[in-house]
DNA sequence: AACCCTTTGAAGGCG
DNA sequence: CGCCTTCAAAGGGTT
């Protein structure tokens, strides 16, 4: 845990009441005199050593690079994949956290920089008026109206078949540059484009539209079968799903685990992260700063894109398979 | 296929 | 306010 001042408060997240140091961190703080990487190798709950440990290979490669820098020690903890106790300017393995700025790179530029793409992975180009429907204003980041998003129906009562042939209503969105883009959550359209005139528009190739007019959509619905459209709204949701920002350790683990990963030839993440929780530890005030800081720009720009928006919204989705309690197992967190 | 594991931090709910 | 829970990423392992 990082230090605190006289006041208890931590200075770093003095004029920053989003960032915390505190939280029981323990692990972190209890000695900070020792790095971490030293007790790494004794006490890993998540074992290693079982499943994909540093294999002989890479023990070796990096026992060469430990040696292969005369500041390095030689002391190489091999068990926990670290290279403990190296002296300032060894060019080991230990962090480096040089430069975060972009985490993932958008494909196309968007006013806000981002740093992450929620969602689909992309960003918005920016929606020129005369597309959208009624001739709306476009704006960064068009209103959720994620609980709206199973009211309407938005699907025909026809064949996969025929319906795979009908252009989307947005498509020339998507196909721009043969890519997704902005995060268009269902329901984002739905006061520009209710479902009837959806259907209409999307079916005219196909149906009448005279017909249609006289059918109501309640009526169309009927046609579709209920697992179908079960079906259909999962994958929606899933489309329309609006991911929580990264926090600084994730945004930290996002940069790091490709290092660790050829370092140590592992691949199980669970191992990897007890490793990268370490070196979070092992990182300096200011390191972790930098990590931080960046978290609470992409909390912003998050609530910018996404205004409205609730961590709540996501509770629930991931269904959580019920794990039987060890005696004496107390949540440990 | 869906969830577990494992990490830290943010955020929400509850008493 | 403090505690608990969930979910962000990741990918091999498990059910």
């Amino acid at each position: 845990m990082p230090q605190l001042d006289s006041t208890g408060r931590d200075p770093l997240a003095a004029d920053q009441e989003t960032i915390s140091f505190t939280g029981g961190r323990e692990r972190g703080g209890e000695n900070r005199d020792i790095l971490p990487a030293e007790r790494d190798a004794a006490d890993l709950p998540y074992s290693l050593t079982n499943q994909s440990d540093c294999k002989e290979a890479s023990l070796k490669e990096l026992e060469q690079v430990s040696r292969g820098h005369p500041h390095c020690s030689t002391h190489v903890d091999y068990s926990g994949c670290f290279f403990p106790s190296q002296p300032e300017g060894c060019p080991g393995p230990t962090l480096q956290p040089s430069d975060v700025a972009v985490v993932q790179q958008p494909h196309c530029i968007h006013p806000l920089t981002p740093l992450i793409a929620y969602s689909r992975d992309q960003f918005p180009c920016l929606i020129h008026p005369s597309h959208l429907p009624g001739g709306a204003e476009p704006e960064i980041g068009i209103p959720r109206q994620p609980h709206m998003a199973h009211t309407i129906p938005t699907y025909c009562p026809f064949s996969p078949e025929a319906t795979s042939q009908i252009p989307h209503p947005v498509g020339w969105l998507i196909s721009q540059q043969n890519q997704s883009v902005y995060p268009i959550v269902q329901g984002g359209f739905n006061h520009l484009y209710p479902a009837a005139v959806t259907i209409r528009t999307s079916l005219s190739n196909v149906i009448s539209c005279k017909w249609l007019r006289k059918v109501d959509t309640d009526t169309v619905l009927l046609f579709i079968s209920r697992r179908k459209r079960s079906d259909l709204k999962n994958e929606d949701e899933k489309k329309n799903h609006i991911k929580k920002p990264l926090n600084a350790f994730m945004l930290y683990m996002k940069e790091m685990r490709a290092k660790v990963v050829s370092e140590c030839m592992l691949k199980e993440s669970a191992a990897i992260n007890q490793i990268l929780g370490r070196r979070w530890h092992a990182l300096s005030r200011e390191e972790q700063g930098r990590y931080y800081e960046l978290a609470k720009k992409e909390r912003q720009r998050h609530m910018q894109l996404y205004p409205g928006w609730s961590a709540r919204d996501n509770y629930g989705k991931k269904k959580k398979r019920k794990r039987e309690k060890l005696p004496g197992e107390d949540h440990v967190k």
